[in-house]
RNA sequence: GCCGGGAUGGCGGAAUUGGUAGACGCAGCGGACUCAAAAUCCGCCGCAGCAAUGUGUGGGGGUUCGAGUCCCCCUCCCGGCACCA
């Protein structure tokens, strides 16, 4: 007899318990060890998606796997409040960004709450609240007390659409992150945080996070982009009028210094002032330089851009060889890096090289290749020499595998090429290498370091250049030309100047009634927010209406957790006693931004001595992203027409093989290939909240952690979600039929059916504690899935006293599967007798006594081939093992014609490997 | 171009240290139950072959008694960075 399985009960049960309750509620007092689990908070924009419900769900495992092993564990929650598409919903519905926040808060809330997450709602924050921003603000004019803030007013990526600057981080390929509109450049004042300053430690104390994936801190890496060189001027004596060259120098940043005695050229950028003097006369030069400078900002396709140039005609003096070097103008060089101008040396630099071929500009070579470098040349030119020698054809699968098509005449060339060591003709890529001085007078026979420190001493005696280390990172600039963000206290003063709002009159507050329209920030129409009274002087003045990026907002709010009720203070020491996160949970977009902004403000904090760790973030997991079919049809007008998955029928053939899928409105064929991020404008997303209706929530968390490990991608599937419950409903139907059962105590020895079926559900069990460490939590709900195939088993089997069995392995499935199910493992822990609380329960580990068994299966391979197996006691010695193998008729065949046994490999209680021959 | 990560049945994915490749699930096929269907239960299920057997983890080499796993080369895919001097 089926029963039903009442989910829809069983987690509002469960869920209520837990908040009368407060199940959750995390305590400093516990003597415990803390384990602080934190998922990225949510940007309340409507409702939770997919991507939610897979973060929040590894999060609350690893929370309740925590909970069980021992550990005080807090998981919070709060809602990353502020942000644009507030402002947008405000313009199109003419709601105040602040109701349709909080709507959204409330309605993803209980949505969260019906997920049964293990959330301890006391420390609820939203950073929209004014008791949370007042710290946003207080910490702002500390950092400015300190410097870490400051005002500048610089060329900015103007978002046309958000009418809004960006961060270089939010600027890709040329457009704003959010809009995709193409970035302009403006001059505006704003502040900026300085982040650059924190460079080298963030970089540095990427090694002190071992518990990050690699990817992440490279990524981190790249973006810092550390480079190590020598900055070096050229001289002149170039007169300019309007004073922009006035100090005789052209400065130059180069990694190479050891190849500055091959300087043969120099090249600027084009909004370089030596570029625009010698445009002044120079008609040519001037078209060039405007379609650089144009090129630069509204070319799309600016990667695959051919390297130009043109001679402004002007030279400088090579500091150390007093010779006269011509100046080019060249569109690869970039004045936001370095000094924008580069010492070109052809035949060292493949851009440099590319530039001289096309324009004739001399090569010289002053690297000679070190000694293994030289031999793996002539390696490859013995090699080349053979094979035109024997006229052969090269075998695949050597080092030079590239030469295996070649006919003869390629042949020569090649070997041509690769003896001359700089080719005026082809680059080869160890012309680039490191090497030693030639042709450079004193520095020759040098290596790579010393003639670089050489080099460097000397320029530096002579007060032309030294040792200098260039980054790619900017400082942060957090000013926004928008309204519904945290505002920036200062006040702007007529004789004071700016001056920050005094602490005790934080926070300031943001109306929130305002409406944005559309046009510009609504702040500035605000009279009553705008008009103040100078902190200095008392006269009449302006609020600065600007607002902090949101990147601020999520730059702390982890340590806020801590004390989110603290009125007194931004952080107590609860903070230091809960931080650092021990596993934080994310999505990998957030790989730089939020990531090393978080890291570098957490710095700021310790160095202005409001908390005593280094990094916030000890272990994080990078979670992948939900895919779904992509159903799509081109339309008669060639445009794509996209289809939902419930109205689209898949085709297979008998082998179940997918061969098509039809649309079942028009039964006509559509494309069902593609797989991509759900989204409204591909049709394929999926709602959780309809999900939660159908099966439960218990359902989707098993599902979500079973279709993939946790950092992979994880393709959506109705059939596995269907397959899920029906795992849950035979582990509710197996709970009900056992807990009508007799109970029955664990017989002293235990054999034969029951022993094995003892042993499956013990070793799966220590296969999923393995699994549960090392984060891999779709094998554990295989593991779960396993044991109940187990169970299922012994029941059905029935031997004498299966009862006691089934319910020891039954105790421990539901503790293995609380973490990810927890509502029904609750329900049956109870129902079942177990005790109250599955959650108080200690968590299960295998039993060596159930793990031992008295006979083993040994595989029998001969020469690494598996040919059969045997049954043996696992006492038996390798002796008498391999006296037993020889005997084995899968042996004896492969020694009738005459071959001998050369060697048995015994691995115990695995196989055994006989050679023979 | 550079850096990082991948490639295993029809599909999602397993396989601690090199030791029975394909766990677990989905799809499919066959059967039971049913007037029928759904649900449920039982069985089969890498490929080739009637079978014995052969073959098989992107491709090519190598190390080893034994390679999905280690080494070398190549192809393709994904992610990040990029005229960064």
């Amino acid at each position: 007899m089926q029963q039903q399985y009442p989910f829809r009960e069983i987690e509002q049960q469960a869920q209520q318990d837990w908040a009368t309750k407060q199940t959750f509620a995390a305590s400093e007092t516990s003597d415990k060890p803390k384990y602080y689990c934190l998922s990225m908070f949510p940007y309340p924009s409507g409702k939770l998606h997919m991507g939610h419900v897979r973060n929040y769900t590894i999060g609350d495992v690893l929370t309740r796997y925590h909970r069980m092993k021992g550990f005080n564990v807090l998981q919070p929650m709060g809602w990353d409040a502020f942000g644009l598409p507030a402002e947008n919903a405000a313009i199109q519905n003419n709601v105040p960004p602040a109701k349709w926040t909080r709507d959204n808060i409330a309605y993803m809330r209980s949505q969260l709450q019906s997920l049964g997450f293990a959330i301890d709602w006391s420390r609820e924050i939203a950073t929209c609240d004014p008791s949370y921003y007042k710290w946003n603000q207080w910490f702002f004019l500390r950092m400015l007390e300190k410097g870490i803030a400051y005002k500048k007013t610089q060329v900015v990526n103007w978002d046309p659409v958000d009418q809004t600057v960006l961060a270089n981080e939010q600027v890709i390929d040329g457009r704003g992150w959010r809009t995709g509109a193409l970035v302009e450049k403006r001059e505006i004042p704003g502040y900026y945080l300085n982040i650059t300053k924190y460079a080298q430690e963030l970089l540095d104390d990427l090694d002190k996070l071992p518990g990050w994936p690699d990817r992440v801190k490279t990524m981190q890496a790249n973006w810092i982009g550390k480079s190590v060189g020598v900055r070096f001027a050229f001289t002149h004596d170039i007169a300019d009028n309007g004073g922009l060259i006035d100090d005789g120098k052209l400065w130059v940043f180069t990694t190479r210094a050891d190849t500055i005695m091959g300087v043969t050229f120099c090249a600027v950028a084009a909004e370089h002032p030596l570029a625009t003097l010698a445009a002044k006369s120079n008609p040519a030069l001037a078209v060039f330089v405007e379609k650089c400078k144009h090129g630069s900002v509204m070319e799309a396709d600016m990667a695959t851009m051919e390297k130009e140039g043109m001679d402004t005609g002007l030279t400088v003096t090579h500091p150390l060889t007093g010779e006269q070097v011509p100046v080019w103008v060249g569109n690869y060089v970039l004045m936001t890096y370095g000094e924008g101008a580069v010492m070109a040396v052809p035949a060292h630099d493949m851009r440099d090289f590319e530039f001289a071929k096309k324009y004739g500009l001399p090569i010289s070579q002053v690297i000679e290749l070190t000694k293994a470098q030289k031999e793996l040349r002539d390696k490859r030119l013995g090699f080349i020499a053979d094979a035109i020698r024997m006229g052969a054809h090269i075998a695949a699968g050597t080092v030079f595998d590239y030469l295996k098509d070649m006919d003869q005449e390629s042949l020569e060339n090649e070997y041509l090429a690769v003896s001359s060591f700089s080719s005026k003709e082809v680059w080869r890529e160890w012309y680039g290498n490191n090497g030693f001085c030639i042709n450079s007078g004193k520095y020759n026979n040098l290596n790579y370091e010393d003639a670089i420190d050489a080099i460097a001493a000397d320029l530096s005696a002579k007060g032309l250049g030294d040792k200098q280390i260039n980054w790619r990172l900017r400082d942060w600039g957090v000013s926004r030309q928008r309204y519904w963000g945290c505002p920036i206290p200062i006040i702007h003063c007529e004789s004071c100047g700016d001056v920050p709002v005094p602490d005790e009159q934080l926070p300031v507050v943001l109306p929130e009634d305002c409406v944005p329209d559309g046009s510009g920030n609504p702040l500035n129409k605000r009279a009553d927010f705008l008009n103040c009274s100078c902190p200095k002087c008392g006269k009449p003045a302006k609020r600065e209406t600007d607002t902090m990026d949101t990147f601020v907002d999520s730059s702390w709010y982890y340590a806020r957790y801590a004390c989110p009720d603290n009125d007194k203070a931004m952080v107590d020491q609860r903070t230091n006693h809960w931080m650092p996160v021990d596993q934080y949970i994310g999505g990998i977009e957030h790989a730089i931004l939020h990531l090393l902004y978080s890291r570098f403000w957490t710095k700021a904090m310790r160095d202005i001595g409001l908390v005593n760790y280094d990094e916030p973030f000890a272990h994080l997991l990078t979670q992948g992203m939900v895919l779904n079919h992509i159903f799509s049809r081109r339309t008669d007008k060639g445009g794509i027409e996209y289809f939902a998955p419930e109205e689209v029928e898949l085709l297979h053939d008998d082998s179940g093989k997918t061969t098509g899928a039809i649309c079942l409105a028009d039964g006509r064929p559509v494309d069902f290939q593609g797989m991509g991020t759900m989204s409204k404008s591909k049709r394929n997303g999926v709602d959780p909240q309809s999900l939660i209706e159908q099966y439960g929530a218990d359902t989707a968390r098993f599902f979500m952690m079973f279709a993939a490990p946790p950092e992979q991608t994880l393709e959506w599937s109705d059939a596995g979600v269907e397959g899920s419950h029906r795992f849950l409903r035979r582990v509710w139907n197996f709970g009900y039929a056992l807990s009508s059962e007799a109970k029955v105590e664990l017989p002293a020895k235990i054999s034969g059916g029951l022993a094995n079926a003892r042993r499956e559900i013990h070793s799966t069990l220590k296969q999923a504690n393995y699994d549960l460490e090392r984060q891999q939590f779709n094998t554990v709900a295989s593991a779960a899935m396993k044991m109940l195939n187990a169970l299922e088993k012994v029941q059905k089997d029935a031997e004498d006293g299966w009862q006691a069995i089934a319910s020891e392995g039954f105790s421990i499935l539901l503790r293995m599967l609380s973490p990810i199910a927890p509502h029904i493992a609750e329900s049956l822990w109870k129902e079942l007798g177990y005790g109250n609380d599955i959650l108080t329960a200690t968590w299960p580990e295998p039993l060596e006594t159930a793990l031992v068994q008295d006979e083993v299966e040994l595989v029998i391979q001969v020469n690494g081939k598996l040919r059969g197996s045997m049954t043996v006691a696992r006492t038996l010695e390798k002796s008498a093992l391999e006296k037993l193998a020889l005997e084995q008729s899968c042996v004896k065949k492969y020694l009738e014609d005459g071959a001998s046994v050369r060697k048995i490999i015994v691995v115990p209680n695995k196989l055994i490997n006989v050679v023979v021959g």
